[in-house]
DNA sequence: GACAAGGATTACG
DNA sequence: CGTAATCCTTGTC
């Protein structure tokens, strides 16, 4: 069972990797998660035959194979030596996931499954969970499977069967999600010698501001909408939102003034703006940052 | 006095 | 190097 995606990113990663025929093939051989036919998703993986998720996940893509040194099959040779010229696949997985969450969010099959709070062109994949940029609303599974395709695809030691809880203030059902087959072949790989690396989360002003609005009852409503819809905001108690920042940042001399600076740092990104008709302690996010 | 705008410098990952 | 933190000046309400 397959079904027909388009992702750029994939593409183009596609596209690179053709010249190295011998590797795309080993990733094929080695990878349950990219099929034969670039843009197929294979549906080998248990975690992916469930219907559910059949249309949700971006190809697997097998990770880099940059610093591998023992490469246990006839290909070897020709690994090391063109290693270098393939593409961090680590590197690339921002742009493809940018392409999945704009391709989710202007699907309408997805449009009533997620609400996309964050779509910024410079996708910061540092700043991870996912939580903080895509808020599940009717498909809880929705989230997680995402979820656990980035867990997987970023650390390949990790175990893959997570039990996710969900908050108790709300309605979301847990999901378990079992553990993908780990085929011979792609265990075999030295995995340890690639470089996966987990960024510590190091949250923007931007992106705390949203989590404070997206709970705006929890602290007082000293931040909330004006309109979300058009993503303007005012600070109702500054010197409380700055005191939140100082703590999240550990920064206990942090106040409005310098906060508010950091914020006008924003604008010429396009992250953060004033409105139209300027009002103290209202801002607008700008229009790929809603 | 609180906020806004933005220059300059420093800190930090 | 990018993002903040910090400090500062000038201006508005």
């Amino acid at each position: 069972m397959s079904c027909q995606i388009n992702f750029p990113a994939i593409d183009q990663y596609l596209q690179l990797s053709q010249s190295h025929t011998d590797i795309y093939s080993e990733c094929l051989r080695t990878s349950p998660y990219i099929s034969s036919s670039p843009m197929n998703i294979k549906n080998e993986d248990p975690f992916l035959a469930n219907e559910s998720y059949e249309k949700m996940l971006p190809p697997m893509i097998p990770i880099s194979y940059q610093n591998v040194d023992s490469v246990p099959d006839s290909n070897s040779n020709y690994l090391a030596e063109h290693s270098p010229e393939l593409l961090d696949l680590d590197d690339m997985k921002p742009d493809i996931l940018h392409d999945f969450i704009h391709s989710s969010n202007s699907t309408d099959h997805y449009n009533t499954e997620f609400q996309i709070l964050d779509c910024p062109t410079n996708f910061d994949y540092n700043y991870f969970p996912l939580q903080n940029t895509i808020i599940p609303t009717q498909k809880p599974e929705t989230f997680y499977a995402i979820k656990d395709y980035l867990k997987r695809t970023s650390s390949s030691t990790e175990q893959y069967s997570t039990k996710f809880n969900s908050d108790s203030n709300d309605s979301l059902s847990s999901v378990s999600i079992s553990p993908p087959p780990i085929t011979e072949n792609k265990t075999s790989f030295n995995h340890a010698e690639t470089k996966i690396t987990r960024h510590k989360q190091n949250i923007h002003l931007w992106q705390f501001l949203k989590e404070l609005l997206r709970e705006a009852d929890k602290h007082n409503n000293c931040i909330r909408w004006l309109s979300n819809k058009d993503g303007i905001f005012k600070i109702e108690d500054s010197a409380h939102v700055a005191r939140l920042w100082g703590q999240r940042k550990n920064r206990p001399a942090m106040n409005y003034d310098k906060l508010s600076r950091s914020l006008r740092q924003y604008y010429k990104k396009g992250i953060i703006k004033k409105t139209i008709a300027s009002k103290r302690l209202v801002y607008q996010f700008g229009a790929c940052y809603l």
